[in-house]
DNA sequence: TATGGTTACGTTATAATATAACACTATGTC
DNA sequence: GACATAGTGTTATATTATAACGTAACCATA
């Protein structure tokens, strides 16, 4: 089974996210027992952190969130590291480099490097995944070998537009 | 005057790299004469530290240096991050997202996005100057005005690939 | 050349982000 | 159960960045 995965952009349109939210803790679920790794209740709970908006968020943020759901327990931030390191690994999750920040991934399992656009205004981020090929181009006709890529457009996304002019 | 701009990949390429270092600080020099800005002697130092390579320095790698320089004064972050604050606005530098350092501009005063070549072996950064169509086109078509973008690829130089094997 | 406004610098303290090191616990295998 | 391994918990600390406030340099104008 494949799972469609969401649309590009989808941060920024009106959408079911409960039905978004659902959709991709089930493949990442799936795709750890395909690859058999232990999506933990640690891991997963920093997932479905994650999972619930579309919006990057520090990892002491996620840190305080973990802390308020358990407030008898005292989490400290290696713990949330790890987490982030796993899911970082089976690109479940991504990092936003210019945000310092993580963010759940649209398209989990897709190995290749993800694009984001990022709105300053509602601070949502919208994944893409195009195949930016003038880059590539150039580095490849430099002889570069390209490892990671790292794509992080901010500016205002269209709803938000039309909310302030 | 408008003066040549480094050739795209310089970094990874044999050069003179005193020249090259001349020529950037030469620019910069002119470039704030033209906008009334003053381009002190901290500014000057940290920018003359970053022009000493093609490689992105941290802040605090700066600030070391300029403490080893003058040790008789005690140099604290504050100074060094004001100093590159004024070498960002005005272009003459740039910051790297994924690495938390910083980088001479190759094209001083361009005041649009730029794009780097990050090689993990060497540390050398090349500036690249393609307009990304693809990239750019896509946001467009989601209505998002871009402010400002991030671009930034790991991988092997081709120097480097060679040394390596 | 005084005077006042502004910009830049210096200093101290502290915030925000991230990791090292080591002990303990759960999980799977024999 | 004994063992190896992977995951978690805990403490301390490293790294990166900024807030707040005072001083000095610069620059215009009188
Ligand atoms: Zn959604
Ligand atoms: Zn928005
Ligand atoms: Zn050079
Ligand atoms: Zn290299």
């Amino acid at each position: 089974m494949s799972p469609k995965a969401q649309p590009p952009g989808i941060a920024f349109r009106k959408h079911d996210h409960r039905r978004c939210q659902r959709q991709l803790l089930a493949e990442a679920t799936q795709l750890c027992a395909e690859r058999n790794l232990r999506l933990t209740s640690r891991r997963r709970q920093v997932l479905e952190i994650l999972l619930a908006s579309h919006q990057p968020m520090g990892a002491y943020d996620i840190l305080a969130k973990l802390n308020r759901t358990a407030p008898n327990e005292q989490i400290a931030p290696p713990i949330v590291y790890r987490a982030l390191e796993f899911l970082l690994g089976e690109g479940l999750i991504h990092r936003i480099e210019s945000l310092n920040a993580f963010i759940s991934c649209a398209h989990p399992g897709h190995r290749c490097g993800a694009q984001f656009l990022i709105c300053r205004d509602c601070d949502q981020v919208a994944e893409l995944e195009v195949s930016d090929n003038g880059l590539l181009a150039e580095a490849g006709s430099l002889g570069f070998a390209v490892d990671h890529s790292v794509v992080e457009i901010t500016g205002v996304c269209a709803e938000c537009q039309k909310h302030v002019g």
